[in-house]
RNA sequence: GGGCGAUUAGCUCAGUUGGUUCAGAGCGUCUGCCUUACAAGCAGAGGGUCGGCGGUUCGAAUCCGUCAUCGCCCA
């Protein structure tokens, strides 16, 4: 076989996908074994993958494999969203460039776009996530509005309105002018912007005299109902109980006082508009002042407004500085930078507005879910988001779930009669009801009229671990009893509290369970300013470009490798090519052994027998530590296990010791164990690297058709012999020695030279010291008792070793070389010295500690000793 | 303004209940090598007074206090 010496990606990821697509190794249907389960979180529908998406779903898909592995029933769940806010804003956007206005169409005609428009984007994301390898259940792809995960919303909706969680209220919301929605407080973000502070005299009634008052809003005066001082403020004193008139409106208001002013900003007096901001709602409501409305659902005056009427907020932000200073209202007007929240949809400054919206009750459905994450019901990871966590859910706020949208969950709630309401599954069950709760027997189902509006997007995804199972529609059916809860979910902080919260409440709310054992919560992607990455930035790497460039398994390695739990992950191409070399370093590994010719008869070489023995152990310890790493969620540490077993143990040691020479055959024994670790080497890497794994195992021995390595088992975990791999270390730091040695002289590889141990020669190593004659050329090992003239030495713990060097020898370097270490461990003994004289030492340390102490002690002074002798020996001391 | 978390090598991070030869890894850097598996490689090397100060202790990167800087959440 020809094989090159560069692997190449492009050829077999297609293939083994295909292969393991054809055999259905994915498919995960309830047997006997343990379940292993993680529900994807669900991508929007009409998304595109991203640089987060491919961390998380390698995650995901790492955990997948190596559970399938270990033998458990695994099935990862694979579904996507539908994106209310986000998608209809593409299809409006879409039909506006056809020339077609939403208000014009029916909302029947607009799902029907909307429907259109998810079929042909829809699910794109899925296929990319297959070019990253992900071993999702695809026979069990959902989405948040097919039937099934429809109808649980709607049921969930009712039944929740039934115990009297869900009510009707009017409450200050984000408003999005652009999407006409509110928005939830997680879907508006703050930043700090440039903007205008603007002082404006209020005329006091009936008096000759005014008070001003700093405000960011002028637009919004026209909605005053009140101004505002604290009550410790004594330069409004003399304002109690009296009016003022507001500018533009000519309408008197009170002159109150609330503790909520803050006395430092501006001129110490507010003023207060309800309708239009959260914090003057709430004083208007201790004071009981009227709300007045004055903003339209696109953000312009309302027609019976007293000035401005139809005009857009901003222009009227204009015409009333302009009018203002017209009428001598305006003092002053100076640049100011404070915090605009915008929506995260369409980018629009928000409007904190008043406004009729379907509300859940949190406070008391939360606590199940609260206590889950304090007791470690359900575990966190990083475990510091805990704090995060409680803080959140001590504080928690009913939820708004209506929005003001078509594509989504139409809230199942009738109107009937003089606005009298009725909840209820479908129309025929919302009718029985009006009639009972009305006493009307006539009434019609033209008589009632459904809500209008849909469901947040979250309140189909707080369902998503139950409804991934049916759950919710056929609670007790085979699939949920034998999937809930799920294992683990992988997402990101950033939505811990509008969707992992969310589920664990669900989850004790309608199953009575938490949805999953573990949350795992990734990092962000950013770049190497530590900016997010976005598409507006134009920062991020276009993933499937990645994935044809360093092949899907050296992109897993690279967003794996720099991403401990919860941190962010600083994204730099360095990152996938280090993944694409280590799949380079496997496949000429590959190579190497496939070259090689065996010979049944041949011995084998001393040094092979130890190096397998040594490897067998380093292999098992390392085998333990992947799987220890695991189970604390330590996964790039369990990639870095992986990483250096292979690199560093197998390929730089072992085959290195064991590698025949050119054109000579392996003997039997050495071959056969070789293969051995390399099929271990592969199952443990091959939750990480799935495909040139496969590959390689494909190739490494016979195999039949339906036969994988995904479906293959882990080795097994069992004690590592300490022993072995102690005694292997010192053989290591022999040979790093020899080679700095012959490095440092210039010495030519090629030349044998003898190694000198002043030792005793039954005490040495002697099934390991072949190692050394193998790896450093060696001619033969020699044991001697006295000092080695014309040679350079080191010392390995307490042992002397010679190079005899001949006229090669630089006297005067060694001995500098030789001084400096009397110099450290002529300090080294001083500090052990001395707190072994600390008497308080000796009294309160452990005796493990002191018996250290006096070891270290012991072995200063004899290579001390040995060093002075050295000196001597070669006449430079 | 309130709270949470962080600060260890040039970068990204480990460092378990304080205690092995004055702190580890990966990447990067430097030096030497195209040595018949791999230059996407091999052999070496350098690099940190563990953010500052103070305290507890025989002993502190680790515990306590304080200051500084940064990040996140809430208002």
């Amino acid at each position: 076989m020809n094989l090159p010496t560069k692997y190449d990606p492009l050829t077999t990821e297609s293939k083994w996908y295909d292969y393991w697509m054809k055999h259905g190794f994915f498919r995960s249907i309830p047997d006997e074994r343990e379940p292993y389960t993680i529900v994807i979180p669900p991508p929007n529908v009409t998304g595109v993958l991203h640089m987060g998406h491919m961390l998380n779903n390698t995650i995901q898909d790492v955990l997948i494999r190596r559970a399938r592995m270990l033998g458990k029933n695994a099935c990862w769940v694979p579904g996507t969203d539908h994106a209310s806010i986000a998608t209809e804003a593409k299809v409006v956007a879409k039909l506006k460039s056809e020339g077609i206005e939403k208000r014009d169409i029916s909302r029947k005609e607009f799902l029907d776009h909307a429907w259109e428009w998810t079929h042909k984007h829809g699910g794109i994301i899925l296929e990319q996530l297959k070019k990253l390898g992900a071993s999702c259940d695809w026979d069990r792809t959902l989405f948040t509005m097919d039937q099934e995960r429809y109808d649980s919303v709607i049921r969930v909706f009712v039944e929740l309105y039934n115990k009297g969680l869900i009510y009707r209220g009017v409450r200050m919301v984000n408003w999005d002018p652009q999407a006409r929605t509110a928005v939830s407080d997680e879907e508006v973000y703050f930043a700090e912007e440039q903007s205008k502070l603007y002082y404006v005299r209020y005329r006091i009634a009936g008096e000759n005299d005014y008070v001003v008052v700093a405000t960011t809003r002028p637009e919004t005066i026209l909605g005053d109902t009140a101004l505002c001082a604290n009550p410790a403020d004594s330069r409004y004193e003399h304002l109690k109980g009296k009016k003022v008139i507001v500018p533009m409106a000519n309408r008197e208001v009170p002159f109150i006082f609330d503790d909520y002013v803050d006395m430092e900003f501006g001129t110490g007096c507010l003023k207060i508009t309800p309708a239009h901001d959260v914090n003057d709602y709430e004083i208007g409501i201790r004071h009981n002042l009227e709300s007045i409305d004055i903003f339209n659902d696109d953000g312009t005056i309302i027609n019976d407004a007293p000035m401005f009427s139809g005009v857009d907020r901003f222009a009227a932000k204009d015409m009333a500085e302009e009018e203002l200073r017209r009428t001598g209202n305006l003092e002053k007007v100076i640049p100011y930078r404070n915090k605009v929240g915008r929506s995260e949809r369409t980018h629009i400054i928000i409007e904190p507005r008043l406004s009729t919206q379907w509300f859940l009750k949190m406070e008391d459905i939360s606590k199940p879910a609260l206590n889950a994450v304090l007791n470690g019901d359900v575990h966190l990871h990083p475990s510091k988001f805990r704090n995060l966590y409680r803080h959140w859910m001590e504080n928690v706020h009913d939820w708004c779930i209506s929005r003001q949208l078509w594509w989504g969950h139409r809230i199942p709630a009738w109107y009937y009669g003089n606005n009298e309401i009725v909840v209820a599954e479908n129309l025929q069950d919302a009718l029985e009801k009006a009639r009972e709760k009305s006493g009307n027997t006539t009434l019609s189902e033209s008589d009632l009229r459904q809500d209008e509006d849909v469901l947040d997007t979250w309140f189909s995804s707080w369902l998503w671990p139950l409804t991934s199972f049916n759950g919710i529609m056929k609670p007790g059916n085979k699939d949920i009893n034998y999937y809930y809860p799920t294992n683990d979910l992988i997402t990101a902080p950033e939505i811990l509290f509008f969707w992992v919260a969310r589920m664990i409440i669900a989850g004790y709310e309608f199953k009575g369970e938490k949805p999953f054992h573990n949350v795992y919560l990734t990092g962000l992607v950013r770049d190497q300013q530590r900016r997010k990455m976005s598409k507006s930035l134009g920062n991020s790497p276009e993933p499937l470009d990645l994935i044809a460039k360093y092949g899907a398994d050296g992109v897993r390695v690279g967003m794996l490798l720099c991403s401990p739990a919860g941190n962010d992950l600083l994204y730099d191409d360095t990152l996938p090519e280090q993944g694409r070399n280590f799949a380079n370093k496997i496949w000429n590994a590959f190579r190497l052994v496939k070259s090689w010719d065996v010979d049944d008869t041949a011995e084998q070489p001393v040094s092979s027998a130890a190096a397998v023995r040594w490897m067998e152990e380093i292999l098992t310890k390392g085998i333990g530590e992947v799987d220890s790493n695991f189970r604390k969620f330590r996964i790039s540490e369990a990639l870095m296990n992986v990483y250096k077993l292979f690199w560093d143990e197998f390929s730089g040691w072992y085959l290195e010791i064991i590698k025949p020479e050119y054109k000579k055959p392996v003997d039997r024994k050495t071959f056969d164990a070789t293969l051995v670790f390399f099929d271990k080497l592969l199952k443990i890497i091959h939750p990480f690297m799935p495909f040139i794994t496969e590959e390689i195992w494909q190739l490494i021995d016979e195999r039949k058709d339906g036969e994988s390595i995904m479906i293959s088992r882990l080795p097994e975990i069992r004690k590592y012999n300490k022993d072995i791999t102690g005694r292997f270390e010192l053989i290591k730091e022999t040979v790093t020695a020899i080679r700095s040695i012959r490095k440092e002289r210039d010495l030519n590889n090629k030349d044998k030279h003898i190694l000198c141990i002043r030792a005793d020669e039954k005490s040495a190593d002697h099934e390991f010291l072949p190692v050394v004659t193998r790896l450093c050329n060696l001619d033969h090992i020699k044991f001697v008792d006295s000092k080695q003239e014309e040679a350079a030495s080191f010392m390995i713990g307490t042992v002397e070793y010679f190079i005899p060097l001949g006229d090669k020898m630089d006297i005067e370097a060694e001995a500098k070389k030789i001084s400096n270490e009397l110099k450290y461990y002529r300090g080294f003994l001083l500090s052990v010295e001395k707190k072994l004289g600390n008497e308080n030492f000796v009294k309160n340390a452990p005796e493990k500690i002191l018996d250290m102490e006096k070891k270290k002690k012991n072995d200063a002074e004899t290579k001390i000793s040995s060093l002075e002798n050295r000196l001597k020996e070669i006449g430079m001391s």
